[in-house]
DNA sequence: GTTCCCCGCGCG
DNA sequence: AAAGCGCGCGGGGAAC
C-alpha cells in the first residue's frame, strides 16, 4: 500500500498516532509539537514494527494509541521497543475522573473510551495468550481502533490537560501511566526469571513428593490425620470451613472463624497440627505443582500485569497471583546463568510520601537517615519501634481501636500537617466528597444510592439503625478516601521512579554474549532490564558486568522522582538495594 | 450444570 | 497478633 501523503520535509513529529482506517489498514499519523498533522501514511499490519522502528530511531516521538495493550505487545514480540506512549483508554481514564480538569465535559461524552479491559479469558483450546497478535484477537475491550477517534481523542486530552487548574502535575501523571502500560507488556515479555528446580524442592520440603492426580501430599495427609484424631471426627473434610468450625466446637474449642489468627489463640490439642495443615494446604492451593505446570515455561514466570488496575493508581494482576509471590517462594527467582538480580525496595514508601505531600517538618525530619519508625522513637513520640509502625498505619488506614487508636493521638500532636491532610481526606470522603493525589487522580464519587441512604439517614426522625447503619458507611468510605490521597501518591512516585529507571536501563551497552535461557527472547537477551515490579519495589536481571550500573540506575531513578514529584522537598526515600543470583525472602 | 458470594490468606 | 487501606485467588456451598 502506497502511502496515502508524503512526509513533509519540514518538522519532526511530536507525536505519532496509530490507527486503523476503514478497510483494516494501519494508519499513521504524525503531528509537530502543536498538535498539527505534518503527514499521514498507511501500511499493512505486518509492516507496523518496521515503520514503528524507523521513527522510533529518527524522530524518537511519542506513541499515542488506543491502548498499549492492543499495540505493543505485537512490536515486541517482533524486537521492537518505544520510549514513550500516551495510553488513550487509561489516560482517559485519569481525566475524566480529575477535579484537576476544569471542562471534563468533552472527555465524559465519550463514553466509548470509558472501556475497563476485557477480563482475561484464559482459551485452553488453542493454547492461545493474552498477548497473541492474530488481528482481532486484541483485548482491548471495545475501546476505538478507529484512527479519526483516536486523533480526536487525543485532541481532548490535551485540550482537557493544558486547560486544567496544573497542567505541570497532568502531564506527569499521563506520562506515568503510560509508561508504566509500556513497562506492564514489557515485563510480561520479559518474564521473572524462575528456577523450577528450586521451586519444587520448597514443595517437597514442605508437603513431601510430588503426589499423583488428586492425591494429597504425604505430610499433609499426615497433619489431616491428627487433626482428626484429636477431634476425634474420622471422616472430618478439612477444607469445608462450616464442617471444621463445627467438628471444632465440639471438641471444645470455641472459636467464631476458621481463621489461623483465631486458632492460634487457644491451647489443644488439634491447634498445631490444623495450623500446619492450613499452612500447607494453601502454599498447594496457590503455588503448588499445579501452578508451576500451568505458569512456569522455559524458566520464566510471565503474570499479566494490569495497570490501573486499582483505583488508586496501583497496579492488578490477573493470573497466576504475581503480586502476592509468597516469601516462602522468593528463592526460586533467580537469575540466568552469568546474571545476577538487581533487588530495591523503598523503605515506609507510603508515610514518607505523606510526610512529603504535606511538607511536615516534624516527620520529614523524622524520616531523615534510615528508618522512619526508629526516628520517631529517638523523637520521644512513642517508646517502641513497634508502636511507632502500627500508629503510623493506623494514621494511613484510619485504625481507631487497639494499640494504633492509643498511638494515633500522640502522632497527631507530632505531625500536624501530615494528619491534617489524611483527617481532611477522611472528612472529605465520609462527606461524600472526592480527593485527589499529588498529580491529580481522583477518588470516584459515591453511588448514587449510597448518597441517597445518607440523605435519608439524616433527616431527624430517620430510625436509629439506620442512622448507624449510614454512619458506619460514611467512616467507611472516610477511611478509604484517608488512604487514598496516600497510596495513590506512593504508587505515582513508584511509577516515575520506574519510568526513569526503564528509560536508564534501555541506554545501556549491548553486552556480546546473549542469555543463553531460551526464554529472555530477543527484546531482553542482552541487557539489564525490569522483570518485577511490585508496588514499591523492582527486581532488574541484569548481566553479572551490568549489575552494579543497574543498582546505581535504580538509585539515581528513585532520588529523581522525588525531586520530580516534590521538587525543593527534603524528603528522603532510601531504597534497601541488594545484587545476588537468587532472591532472598526478607 | 453454572454463577456468585463468603471465607481465609498471600502480597504491598 | 490484628487492627485500619488496597488487591487476587482457590475452595466450598448456596443460589440460580
Amino acid at each position: 500500500m502506497q502511502p496515502a501523503s508524503s512526509p513533509t520535509a519540514s518538522g519532526r513529529a511530536a507525536w505519532c498516532v496509530l490507527g486503523r482506517a476503514q478497510g483494516g489498514a494501519t494508519v499513521l499519523v504524525e503531528l509537530d509539537a502543536s498538535g498539527t498533522e505534518i503527514a499521514r501514511s498507511a501500511f499493512r499490519p505486518d509492516e507496523l514494527a518496521t515503520e514503528v522502528s524507523r521513527r522510533e530511531q529518527t524522530q524518537h516521538p511519542r506513541w499515542v494509541w488506543s491502548d498499549t495493550t492492543a499495540w505493543y505487545p505485537r512490536l515486541l514480540a517482533a524486537g521492537v521497543t518505544v520510549e514513550r506512549c500516551h495510553d488513550l483508554r487509561l489516560v482517559h481514564r485519569i481525566l475524566r475522573h480529575s477535579q484537576l480538569v476544569r471542562e471534563p465535559s468533552a472527555i465524559r461524552a465519550a463514553e466509548a473510551w470509558d472501556t475497563p479491559l476485557a477480563p482475561h479469558v484464559p482459551e485452553r483450546d488453542t493454547g492461545a495468550t493474552l498477548f497473541d497478535l492474530e488481528a482481532g484477537s486484541e483485548r482491548s475491550g471495545g475501546v476505538p481502533q478507529d484512527i479519526d477517534e483516536a486523533l480526536a481523542e487525543f485532541s481532548r486530552h490535551r485540550a482537557a490537560s493544558e486547560g486544567s487548574a496544573d497542567p505541570g502535575r497532568l502531564r506527569l501523571l499521563v506520562a506515568a501511566e503510560s509508561a508504566g502500560a509500556l513497562l506492564a507488556a514489557e515485563l510480561h515479555e520479559a518474564g521473572i526469571p524462575w528456577d523450577e528446580a528450586e521451586h519444587d524442592r520448597i514443595l517437597q520440603d514442605a508437603l513431601g513428593p510430588r503426589p499423583g492426580r488428586d492425591q494429597v501430599p504425604a505430610r499433609m495427609a499426615e497433619a489431616a490425620a491428627e487433626v482428626r484424631e484429636a477431634l476425634g471426627d474420622p471422616t472430618l473434610q478439612l477444607e469445608s470451613h462450616p464442617r471444621l468450625l463445627r467438628a471444632l466446637h465440639r471438641a471444645g474449642v470455641d472459636v467464631d472463624s476458621t481463621s489461623q489468627w483465631e486458632l492460634a489463640e487457644h491451647e489443644h490439642p488439634v491447634i498445631a497440627p490444623l495450623l500446619a495443615y492450613k499452612k500447607m494446604s494453601r502454599l498447594l492451593a496457590a503455588n503448588g505443582w499445579a501452578w508451576l505446570d500451568e505458569w512456569i515455561h522455559d524458566g520464566r514466570y510471565r503474570p499479566v500485569y494490569v495497570p490501573g488496575g486499582v483505583v488508586t493508581g496501583r497496579w492488578a494482576s490477573s493470573g497466576g497471583g504475581a503480586l502476592q509471590i509468597p516469601r516462602q517462594l522468593r528463592s526460586a527467582l533467580r537469575a540466568d546463568p552469568g546474571w545476577r538480580l538487581v533487588s530495591a525496595d523503598v523503605s515506609q514508601l507510603e508515610p514518607r510520601v505523606l510526610a512529603a505531600m504535606s511538607a511536615d517538618g516534624a516527620m520529614l525530619a523524622a524520616g531523615a537517615g534510615r528508618d522512619l519508625y526508629a526516628g520517631i522513637v529517638g523523637a520521644g513520640i512513642v517508646a517502641t519501634r513497634q508502636e511507632a509502625k502500627t500508629g503510623m498505619l493506623g494514621a494511613l488506614y484510619g485504625g481507631t481501636t487497639g494499640d494504633s487508636g492509643r498511638v494515633v493521638p500522640r502522632l497527631r500532636r507530632s505531625f500536624p500537617d501530615a494528619m491534617r491532610l489524611v483527617d481532611d481526606a477522611a472528612a472529605t470522603g465520609e462527606r461524600g466528597g472526592t480527593v485527589s493525589t499529588w498529580l491529580g487522580r481522583s477518588s470516584p464519587a459515591p453511588e448514587e444510592a449510597w448518597v441517597q441512604a445518607q440523605r435519608s439517614a439524616n433527616q431527624p426522625d430517620a430510625p436509629s439503625g439506620e442512622q448507624e447503619r449510614a454512619r458506619r458507611s460514611a467512616r467507611d468510605r472516610g477511611r478509604f478516601t484517608r488512604n487514598f490521597v496516600v497510596q495513590g501518591t506512593a504508587a505515582e512516585w513508584a511509577l516515575s521512579w520506574m519510568a526513569g529507571l526503564r528509560l536508564a536501563l534501555a541506554t545501556f551497552e549491548e553486552v556480546p554474549k546473549p542469555s543463553s535461557a531460551p526464554a529472555s527472547g530477543r527484546v531482553f537477551a542482552r541487557r539489564a532490564h525490569l522483570a518485577f515490579f511490585l508496588h514499591d519495589e523492582v527486581i532488574v536481571h541484569a548481566p553479572a558486568e551490568q549489575a552494579e550500573a543497574a543498582a546505581e540506575a535504580i538509585r539515581e531513578a528513585a532520588d529523581a522522582a522525588g525531586r520530580l514529584l516534590f521538587p525543593g522537598s527534603t524528603v528522603d526515600l532510601p531504597l534497601d538495594l541488594q545484587i545476588s543470583e537468587r532472591s532472598t525472602q526478607k
